[in-house]
RNA sequence: CCGCCUCUAGCUCAAUGGCAGAGCAGUGGACUCUUAAUCCAUUGGUUCUGGGUUCGAAUCCCAGGGGGCGGACCA
C-alpha cells in the first residue's frame, strides 16, 4: 500500500517497479483482482477433500512406478514447490499430515485452466481433485482434471531450501516458521503428544481435571514477582495467578480427592532460554497419598508421555542415552550439598557456619536468609548444574517450603522433592502440609519476610486457612512443568522452541 | 538490569575503508516425467536508526533500537 506512485501506470503490467517484497504484493493482489473480475472466487468458503496426503500415501503409496489406476481423489494443500516444464507442471502440495505431488498436464485440464496454473504461486493453497498415479520415477502423484484456487498467498514464502533461520523472524512470525520449518512442527506435535498423554494418564487413574481463577487477590503458592492487573467494576487491584497449588488444595479439602488442572501461569521475572513470562503448568492432588506417590506418578507421567511422544523411553540428553522407565535415582538436597562441599550440612547448622560455607564455595545469599536457603543457594551453585538423568532432589528446608509437610523423620527439613533433569527442574511435589496452625506460622513467616523487604515471598491467605480449618485429608500433591518436559522431550535447549509465540518485544513497523 | 555477539534485497548469505553482490523467490522466454527441475535474459537496496571520523563508511567510533547467548533475577 502507501504505493500511491503509479502514474506510471505501467503498460507492462509489472506493477510496482522492481520485485521487491511491496511489488510482489502488488503483482499478487492484482491477480487476486484479476480473478474476481472474471467471476472467480479467490477466497472460496469450502473445500471437501476425500483424503488427507497422508491418506492417499497410505492407500496407494506402493504403486509401481510409471503406472495409473483409476482412482479418484480430492485433495488439497499449500504449494510448496512447483517445477514447470512447459506443458506439464509439477506442484508439491502439503497439508498438515504430508506431501504429494501433483501432476498437471496442459492435454488433462484443458488450455485455460492451465493457463491458471501457470499463475499459481509458492505458498497458494489449492484444491485439485484427479487419479492417483505414480510418474516413471515412481513419485506418487495426483493427475488433476481440475484444479481450484483455495486461498491466494499475497506475501511470497521464505527460501524453499534454506527456509528461516533468523530466530527473531521465526518467533515473531511463527506462521511462517511453521510453514517451512519442519524442525519447527515436530516440535509442537511433541507438545501436543506429550500433554494429550498427561491427560490420558491422569483419567486413567482418576484424576478430575479442573479449572481455577486466574485472576487472584493474592498470588501465593510460589516464590515469585506477580503481574499486576486491575479490575474497572470492582475498582481493586487482581495478581495473574504465579501457581495453581492453593484453589486445587481447597478443592481437595471439598472431597474431590484427586484433580488436576493444565494451566497457564505468570512470573513477572527475567526471560532465558528456559524462562518465559507465561508458561504452562500441570499440578494434580490427590488424598491419602504422600510424596512417594507423587515421585512414582511423575515417573509414570513422564514416561508414559515419551512413549506416547516419540515411540520410545530413550531421550537424549547431553549426548547420552537416558531410558526414563529406569528408576529415577534420589538424591538429598543436605546429602548432595555435604559431598560437594567435603563438610556435613543441615539446616540446622549455625547461620554463620552455613555462611562461611556459601562464601566458600561462592554461593550467594542475603542477610534475611536461614540456613535452609543458604544450603539452596550452595546446592545451586555446586549440584544442580550436574545433573543429567532425571533425579530426585529431595529434603528441601523448611524454611524455603511454606505450603509443604515436615518431615516425619526430622523437623528441618520436609517430605519434598524437585525432579532435575540436564540442570533444569522440571517437576515439584511433596506432601502438602495441612494442619491449619502450623500453615498459618508459616504463612506468618512468609508475611514478615516479604514485609522486611523480600518482594518475592508470600503473604498470609485467610481463605486458604480456613479452608484447612475444615479439615484437608493426608495428601500428595505435584507441579510439573510441562514447557520443561516438552524441551526435554522435543530434544531442545531454549523454551520458545516449545512456545508457539513466546513473549517478546513488539515490533516498531510491520512491513 | 549488566556483559559479549549480531542486524546487508521477500528469504539464505557475500563484500573489512575504495562503484553493494550471489543463490532462491519474482519478471520475460524455452521445455509434456520434474524432484531445491534445468537453460537464457532480467528487475529488486533507508546495508536497523541517528550522529561522528575520513577525500571516501555496510565496514571504524559514539548513542539509540531489535534479536541472540551468558549473567542477575527466577524456592
Amino acid at each position: 500500500m502507501s504505493d500511491a506512485q503509479d502514474p506510471a501506470a505501467d503498460p507492462a503490467g509489472s506493477g510496482a517497479s522492481g520485485s521487491g517484497l511491496a511489488a510482489e504484493k502488488v503483482r499478487r493482489t492484482a491477480r487476486v483482482d484479476e480473478i474476481r473480475e472474471r467471476g472467480d472466487e479467490p477466497y472460496p468458503y469450502r473445500f471437501d477433500r476425500s483424503h488427507t496426503l497422508a491418506e492417499v500415501r497410505a492407500e496407494w503409496g506402493t504403486i509401481e512406478a510409471g503406472s495409473e489406476t483409476e482412482a479418484v481423489v480430492t485433495v488439497a494443500g499449500r504449494i510448496m514447490l512447483q517445477r514447470d516444464t512447459g506443458k506439464l507442471v509439477f506442484a508439491t502440495i502439503r497439508d498438515r499430515d504430508g506431501e504429494i505431488q501433483l501432476f498437471i498436464s496442459k492435454g488433462v485440464v484443458g488450455d485455460d485452466a492451465f493457463a491458471d496454473v501457470k499463475e499459481l504461486d509458492l505458498g497458494d493453497w489449492v484444491g485439485a481433485t484427479g487419479t492417483v498415479m505414480a510418474t516413471r520415477t515412481g513419485e506418487l502423484s495426483v493427475k488433476p482434471t481440475s484444479v481450484t484456487l483455495l486461498a491466494k498467498a499475497v506475501r511470497p514464502l521464505p527460501d524453499k531450501w534454506h527456509g528461516l533461520t533468523d530466530p527473531e523472524t521465526r518467533f515473531r512470525q511463527r506462521y511462517a516458521d511453521l510453514i517451512v520449518n519442519a524442525e519447527a512442527r515436530r516440535h509442537f506435535e511433541v507438545r501436543h503428544a506429550m500433554v494429550s498423554s498427561f491427560r490420558r494418564t491422569l483419567a486413567g487413574e482418576g484424576y478430575i481435571e479442573v479449572e481455577t481463577p486466574v485472576l487472584h487477590v493474592e498470588a501465593g503458592g510460589a516464590h515469585a514477582r506477580p503481574f499486576v492487573t486491575h479490575h474497572n467494576a470492582l475498582e481493586m487491584e487482581l495478581y495473574l495467578r504465579i501457581a495453581l497449588e492453593l484453589h486445587l488444595k481447597r478443592l481437595i479439602v471439598g472431597g474431590m480427592e484427586k484433580v488436576f488442572e493444565i494451566g497457564r501461569i505468570f512470573r513477572n521475572e527475567g526471560i532465558s532460554t528456559r524462562h518465559n513470562p507465561e508458561f504452562t503448568m500441570m499440578e494434580l492432588y490427590q488424598a491419602f497419598a504422600d510424596w512417594t506417590d507423587v515421585m512414582a506418578i511423575t515417573e509414570r507421567l513422564i514416561t508414559n508421555a515419551a512413549r506416547d511422544a516419540l515411540g520410545t523411553t530413550t531421550v537424549t540428553i547431553r549426548g547420552q542415552d537416558v531410558d526414563l522407565a529406569e528408576p529415577w535415582p534420589r538424591l538429598s538436597m543436605c546429602g548432595a550439598v555435604s559431598a560437594k562441599a567435603g563438610t556435613d550440612v543441615h539446616p540446622s547448622m549455625p547461620l554463620d557456619e552455613a555462611r562461611a560455607l556459601a562464601d566458600r564455595h561462592h554461593a550467594t545469599y542475603e542477610p534475611s536468609w536461614g540456613s535452609g536457603r543458604v544450603i539452596e543457594s550452595l546446592f545451586e551453585e555446586l549440584c544442580e548444574a550436574e545433573i543429567v538423568r532425571p533425579t530426585f532432589v529431595t529434603g528441601h528446608p523448611v524454611e524455603i517450603s511454606p505450603l509443604a509437610r515436615v518431615d516425619r523423620t526430622d523437623p528441618y527439613v520436609t517430605e519434598r522433592f524437585e525432579l532435575f533433569v540436564d540442570g533444569r527442574e522440571l517437576a515439584n511435589g511433596y506432601s502438602e502440609l495441612n494442619d491449619p496452625r502450623e500453615q498459618r506460622m508459616r504463612f506468618e513467616e512468609e508475611q514478615a519476610a516479604k514485609d522486611a523487604g523480600d518482594a518475592e515471598r508470600g503473604t498470609v491467605d485467610e481463605d486458604y486457612l480456613r479452608a484447612l480449618e475444615y479439615g484437608m485429608p493426608p495428601t500428595g500433591g505435584l507441579g510439573v512443568g510441562i514447557d520443561r518436559v516438552a524441551m526435554l522431550l522435543a530434544g531442545v535447549d531454549n523454551i520458545r522452541e516449545v512456545v508457539l509465540f513466546p513473549t517478546l518485544r513488539p515490533e516498531q513497523e510491520i512491513q
